[in-house]
DNA sequence: TTAAGTTAATCAATCGTTTGATTTATGTGT
DNA sequence: ACACATAAATCAAACGATTGATTAACTTAA
């Protein structure tokens, strides 16, 4: 025992998976917080007051423990597409569902803000699982806006402009998240309630449907001039 | 001389500025491939063929490294207000200015897009250059484009919904930064060629456009319903 | 007792940085 | 031309600190 050590009374054996969540929700705070290769296992297991021995006990390494918070979200975002790819869904309809799920998260606490920093953190600085979300998680949901957009163009198969209105309108729901820290540099007002949130749903849904409009527009013009 | 040296020919003392730029450009790479934290001094030195006692001797540490190269870019990212607030154009005048220089970085060769890359990633992870970026560099883009809205709208005060406006139409164009990897992901021709972009910069500015009319009209809307 | 959980101590590896010596370029007096 | 002095640049080597990971002893609950 180390001299000058205090007795600092933890309830011996804090019962079971304790320590292991505890080290979940801290290591996804500083994770989110400052990155993977910034943050040391023993800060973490100092901050989540377990042992450092037990990261390699529940999650074998570091990584380990990283990819179990990645993969073991605390709070579930629901950018479903369930939302929004509804058949018999209008257009305003379906950019609804798609703007309420996506920026949901937005509304919630900490935790979901953490969760989706960590996955927008591997976005710029890919460690192998950022490529798997891509295939798992982005493709389907752009294919299924795709899907939604031909079906109101009428078209059978979707070709590079439907592809560029799907990723555009997915920027504007996209760019709440990162760049939120300049909005609150600049407009703190506009992400500070879940209220200010609705609205810039409200706000989204309407500049889509133009953009989709402008689209339908300009494949008629195109068509005409053929 | 060394016994066993190879006689690799680098113009012993290569004088001057010589190996202070080498360092310059290929920390700039790998700081933008791998991130900070897991560039290491020695890998910059060796990848730069400088010694690794260079960097403290040119840049002091390894975060002056970091600020030297953040503050001395390759090529110079033109994302200029200039280009778009002229009093005298049209609003699409306006957006095209504004598209067609924040677009122009991803035309460029490997450096720009290194050091776009270097930006996207301090939005993540704050090491404090980005706070100075937000006030010196963002903030006046974003007020210059309020003010283009705010005459477009014929408002002599903006708005909060100004400020949506302006936070989206820029997101427009962000968004192929940031979502630069998904796009080669699900579709590689979108970004793959100077032409592809310039297709880009068109249809962002009619999807822009028509955000800017729908926003128009539902301020009308507004102000007949009171 | 057995197994699960916890702990402190220790490992080799790598990190950023510093050091002192060496090499090269330039300037100066003769 | 020459020798010498000064400063700039480069280099190998080593520093102390920290990293992720492992170990063996210990505690507790079943």
């Amino acid at each position: 025992m180390k001299a000058g050590k205090i007795e600092f009374k933890r309830s011996q054996r804090s019962d079971g998976e304790e320590s292991r969540e505890r080290l979940l929700r801290t290591a996804l705070r500083l994770f989110a917080e400052k990155g993977y290769a910034k943050t040391s296992t023993r800060e973490i297991a100092a901050a989540a007051g377990a042992n450092i021995g037990a990261i390699s006990y529940y999650f074998g390494d570091k990584a380990g423990l990283y990819r179990a918070v990645f993969f073991e979200p605390i709070g579930k975002a629901k950018d479903d597409i369930a939302l929004f790819d509804k058949p018999n869904y209008s257009l305003r309809e379906a950019l609804q569902g798609l703007f309420t799920g996506f920026l949901e998260p937005l509304k919630q606490g900490e935790g979901v803000r953490q969760c989706v920093r960590l996955h927008f953190r591997e976005m710029v600085e890919p460690t192998g699982l950022w490529a798997e979300e891509i295939d798992g998680g982005i493709k389907p949901y752009h294919t299924a806006l795709v899907e939604v957009l031909c079906r109101h163009f009428s078209l059978k198969r979707a070709d590079d402009d439907v592809h560029r209105l799907a990723f555009s309108i997915v920027a504007l729901g996209v760019h709440l998240f990162v760049g939120r820290d300049i909005m609150e540099a600049i407009k703190p007002k506009l992400t500070a309630t879940p209220k200010a949130i609705d609205m810039w749903v409200e706000r989204l849904v309407s500049y889509a449907e133009a953009m989709v409009k402008a689209e339908a527009q300009r494949r008629r013009d195109a068509a005409a001039l053929k």
